[in-house]
DNA sequence: TCCGAAATTGCAACCGATTGCGTAAAGTTT
DNA sequence: AAACTTTACGCAATCGGTTGCAATTTCGGA
């Protein structure tokens, strides 16, 4: 395979010019202590000859890959697609590769994902945390290399990591007190796996707004599934049959609220009026279902722009920064899935 | 950077067990002529002293990187991430790397991201055109050398690659039949850029499908735009005012059928009964908005999946194998915005 | 016990770029 | 013109794994 023409390397380019490879090596980046005249020379004739770098060689002699790893556990989400396109422009800026895998929201499928980045020479990491993952142990080959890891989202506690993250637990309290302040006191939350970061705080935000606003928290109100949308129809029915019924949910991602909408439309109950609903993420759905769903702004272009920025800043700068974790600002979007009061147009 | 613990290499485990590199190396992989007894004490002794195999010099020397890179427009789509899941699925199983470059929609910086991969020594390249690309000059290096190239959905006629498309002709005709049965006769088509033949297809599909039903087929009410869905407001504007209003749209995307439904629905207009609406690609939102839309089932996961085993196998075989083209299963979705005769429930 | 075939393993060159150190060439100073 | 800096470039080792061919060991058979 690959059999193309001959390959040019920087030997073929010494020849030409009669110099030695080391001279061409640094004429190719701007060596300070070479002539001028020579520098020229050189990159002529590697234009002229059609030479190309070839990347293995100097990654090998330099041992760096000027390559990033990405790990997240499903690619085929707005929000997370959003994530990566933020990502990719600025490596794209800083001429770093981009090495993506996704988990598929499994432990095991994320043990092997970093080990074959590993194996890959990533000189970064981005990560955003698989459903069910409990410990860090797989990412310790990372460490022990002081490869950089920068957690994003899913992110968790772990000594010289970084993580860029929203105030979930903000969010989740902003949330639910809309919903309060529209006059709802039986509020479900519809939750996923507690052990990662941003289902864990959102729901001690929804908690803390429902103490402080006088209403007692009942864990028979917190609803935790897959968030996938799947199990709407017998969430829905679960619902309707509790003895006072919600008047409110508040869902941890838009996929799983509009599932929910619509099986509540289809059983016959009025959004707002009856159940109001509030999501998160922003995702393109809550605009359109009917009526507009009522949300969390999550920034993602900018949370895939920031993560990949503060990892290439580590990897430029030899000192250790201090920074350990960066907040981006999210915003509550009332729109008449949540608006009770109101008059709707 | 990266000073941890000691690398291990196979110099390593040859010293540790008496044995010579190019044994060990063989010995790593199953080479038939070693000794089990030998190869077993070598794997043994590589996972007890945490080796890890050098990609850099592997590929250095075998001239290959199992890298496969991909390049697409956008990234952040739900029809466009489906496919790169699809992709990385395949790619992993092969333990094959995943490089992921986005051209922005724009010829530019397509041409400086088929470098970067050239430049990365990917052994393929899965391919996604940008909006306006209009030759393939940038991609000869990668012929030159044959790497091998897989285009999917916006391909181009290209000797010795292989494209992974649906049938858009087919889809095109199926959807604009599908609103003629409906009753409607005056359609608009809403398109993108006729350089892609997606668009180009399709839009020959609903030419052809009006003048097999004796319509004439009539350039003005073909819209050529950038089917993001920004532009919503003023062409609904241009519709509204049109001497026959039209009674239906045929939309080369969800985004933009989803954006002009809602601006439709601003004006007061009825779906279906006013005007009759069907997308394409079956995105999310068109099962969200109300009326559901109409659309076309786009298979985005198997077309990533396919593209990616298409390329592995061209990679695997040395023979050149003759398949240029494979063509995937749509389907056409019916849905409340474009059902006149049928009642709603 | 000796010989050749078969089974194993080692030698050494190679992939292409990088870089510390040494040296030759050019320029300065007095 | 001798002695000393600068400036510009070359030598040769190195990164770690791979592979064609040679060398050594093993073993059956005579």
């Amino acid at each position: 395979m690959n059999k193309g023409k001959k390959v040019i390397t920087i030997y073929d380019i010494a020849e030409a010019l009669n110099l030695s490879p080391s001279t061409v090596s640094r004429g190719l980046k701007d060596h300070p202590l070479l002539k001028k005249e020579t520098i020229r020379k050189i990159k002529t004739a590697a234009i002229k000859l059609g030479y190309r770098r070839n990347k293995f060689a100097s990654n090998l002699r330099q041992k760096q890959s000027f390559t990033i790893g990405v790990l997240v556990p499903k690619l085929n989400s707005y929000f997370m697609s959003s994530v990566i396109s933020g990502i990719e422009k600025i490596t794209n800026q800083n001429e770093y590769g981009l090495l993506i895998n996704q988990s598929q929201e499994s432990v095991g499928q994320e043990i092997s994902c970093v080990k074959t980045l590993f194996d890959s020479h990533i000189d970064g990491l981005l990560v955003s945390l698989a459903y069910d993952t409990k410990d860090l142990d797989h990412f310790s080959c990372m460490m022990e290399k002081n490869i950089p890891i920068v957690f994003f989202d899913r992110v968790t506690n772990c000594v010289g990591c970084m993580s860029i993250v929203i105030d979930n637990y903000k969010a989740g309290y902003e949330a639910t007190t809309h919903l309060i302040e529209q006059g709802c006191s039986n509020i479900i939350h519809l939750t996923g796996n507690l052990l990662r970061n941003v289902y864990a705080d959102r729901l001690h935000g929804y908690s803390q707004a429902l103490t402080d606003h006088g209403i007692t928290f009942d864990q028979n109100r917190v609803i935790a599934g897959d968030l996938s949308g799947n199990g709407a129809k017998t969430i829905v029915q679960k619902l309707l049959q509790m003895k006072p019924r919600p008047d409110a949910i508040f869902a941890a991602n838009d996929t799983s609220a509009v599932s929910i909408m619509l099986e509540l439309i289809q059983a016959g109950i009025k959004i707002p009026e009856e159940i109001s609903v509030v999501g998160f993420n922003n995702d393109p759905i809550s605009r359109v279902i009917t009526p507009q769903l009522t949300t969390i702004d999550y920034p993602a272009i900018e949370m895939g722009e920031l993560a990949a920025t503060s990892l290439i800043n580590k990897l430029k700068s030899t000192q250790t920064n201090s920074i350990s974790s960066m907040v981006l600002q999210h915003s509550l979007i009332v729109r008449d899935s949540s608006l009770k009061n109101k008059p709707k147009n």
